[in-house]
DNA sequence: ATGATTGACTTAAACGTTTAAGCCTTTTAG
DNA sequence: CTAAAAGGCTTAAACGTTTAAGTCAATCAT
């Protein structure tokens, strides 16, 4: 029995019976329930202080039914955009007394819903779920608790976005204020309803007031494709729209190379604002996606959910704004 | 009493019932432990899973003491170190069966304090910490759990570090090799351990064969001071040294304003290889920490504390790698 | 045929809490 | 002055497990 640590710490019935009382008593008194006479509230409260007591939450938890904990699972942390969401949503978390269990499932589903379950049976009360992909790994697995999808718009659940298609939108108009008539490009996979919605908004906005040259896809990374890095040779557009910061950085890099001057020789505008967006040189005009209230908004309706709000499916979708640096010119 | 989602579950004894045999057995079963004849076991198994039963930690950890999980508690997420140490952590806290609480301090001791005092409420079997300073603000707390200090030189911890005395003798190996005679150096706050290892690591091997023209000291952020501002018109120096990649993207973007060119006019090297140091232009010459490495090893070790391994207090220093990109010119 | 061993299960206690119910004693109301 | 209410504490059950100890029957060795 590797009985360590957790054990032998002091527990409510050894303040109980230095205090000369109940551990029942104690209870009451740590909990500021019942009534307990004013003395005896400060013997227990001044011994459980002597003995160093502190209150054993996985105790409680079975005679409660509340862990006071949720789970948060990610696809990778690698990517910029999670840190900030991790960190508001255990801030949130941590505002309404509830600790959480972090998984990284390194964009895999299996891993995804192992770490699932594995928190189910750790008694979280609730999950904040970004998955890896737009598929529903978690679909034929009865959770028994509340779930909210960040950033997917998976149906059947809570979710919360960033309104991609108005920050399109917002990115168009920006574009056009500057004088652009010719663009070029770079969308995300279209197989993302993120890239889809962004790429969207902004050609809607677009039409008929100026010219999209030509249009690639691109992952949403830094690495070209050969396709794209011969179009960087079109001279004929004044702007290179990017599905993402990434992407940005990287046609950014590209165009250095090939000797062409951002934002002189042609701008170049990204999404998301990602910290390293201020960072690069020129830094990036680009769109912010709002990824610290993301994680509030979506630990604040988890917790709302957890008490037992049960409203319709909530579909969120925070505003974006736009961040005008260096990389458009205005022509 | 809101005895949500977590209640009516079913339970060992249901599973029991509906078998016909105690919950005892069910318990042997799952367990594979004691001895139960095969026809029951399948029968046992097959009821589990008929009722989607799904293992109560919290329950088994009352009587078990062990609660298979750990805490994690960082100083910030949005400081590009953290997310892969987090990654890694809690990828090797997984292989080993436990799970990781999350606590980002941003930078608060008081939080830091607090947090790692939840944890211990929660039974986390131990923590692995990277200290918000240099401070000790666990020291007066008696933690009960093991603790592995990444990162920090606290004494009467084990902790783990990069070797950042001989990252600093790496790159200035590559330096002198690389023919630079004259040498500006802007070190990280020497207040900081991990600050001044590297640059006497650094100074201790360049002595005798190379010059440092001058030495300044700035925050470990892209914003820097006027003082090394006005340092960067000095022409004598042909590279600059700078205390991580954070201060040599900074220069890198200074000199840019200045009209002078990296790596052509003068070179630049940074020191962590931080994501964002292949990305910027030119890609940061730089030495490696081994991120990964470091949560890998904390949580390794601290599986081995948690198992009640006892050896003397362990301080290990994991090797650096130089990563040559093209801030640094040869001359 | 006997005693010992093994196999297959059950019993019951324990983990550290919470909390409804109970039981005195004192205070309050009429 | 008595009955009811309030105050202050204790008792005991419960939460869902694990596990040492017990029981009983069947098998084994001699």
């Amino acid at each position: 029995m590797a009985n360590s640590a957790y054990r032998n710490r002091p527990t409510l019935r050894d303040i109980a019976q230095i205090a000369g009382v109940t551990a029942a008593t104690v209870s009451y008194v740590l909990n500021g329930k019942g009534s307990v006479s004013a003395d005896v509230q400060k013997r227990v409260r001044q011994t459980a202080k002597d003995l160093g007591y502190r209150a054993n939450y996985v105790a409680k938890a079975t005679r409660t039914g509340q862990t006071l904990s949720i789970g948060l699972i990610l696809p990778d942390l690698k990517n910029p955009f999670f840190p900030q969401l991790a960190q508001s949503v255990q801030s949130a978390a941590r505002g309404a007394g509830y600790a959480v269990f972090l998984m990284d499932s390194q964009g895999d589903t299996e891993v995804e819903r192992e770490g699932a379950e594995d928190f189910i049976s750790r008694g979280v009360e609730g999950i904040v779920w970004c998955p890896a992909t737009e598929h529903d790994s978690l679909s034929d697995y009865r959770a028994d608790v509340p779930i909210v999808v960040v950033d997917r718009p998976l149906p059947h659940y809570d979710t919360i976005s960033s309104d991609y298609y108005s920050g399109g939108g917002l990115l168009a108009d920006h574009v056009l204020a500057q004088g652009h008539r010719h663009i070029g490009m770079i969308v995300g996979p279209q197989s993302l309803s993120s890239a889809q919605r962004r790429r969207d908004g902004f050609v809607e906005r677009i039409a008929g007031k100026a010219e999209i040259d030509w249009e690639v896809e691109n992952a949403f990374t830094i690495d070209l494709s050969d396709e794209i890095r011969r179009q960087l040779n079109n001279f004929d557009v004044s702007v290179i729209v990017c599905g993402n910061d990434f992407i940005a950085i990287g046609v950014i890099r590209a165009l250095h190379e090939l000797g062409r001057r951002v934002p002189k020789d042609v701008s170049v505008v990204g999404f998301d604002d990602i910290p390293w967006a201020s960072f690069s040189i020129p830094a990036l005009t680009t769109v912010r996606q709002p990824f610290s209230k993301l994680g509030q908004e979506a630990a604040a309706l988890l917790v709302r959910r957890i008490s037992g709000e049960s409203g319709p499916l909530v579909n969120m979708s925070l505003e974006m704004r736009l961040v005008s640096r260096g990389s458009l010119n205005r022509l």
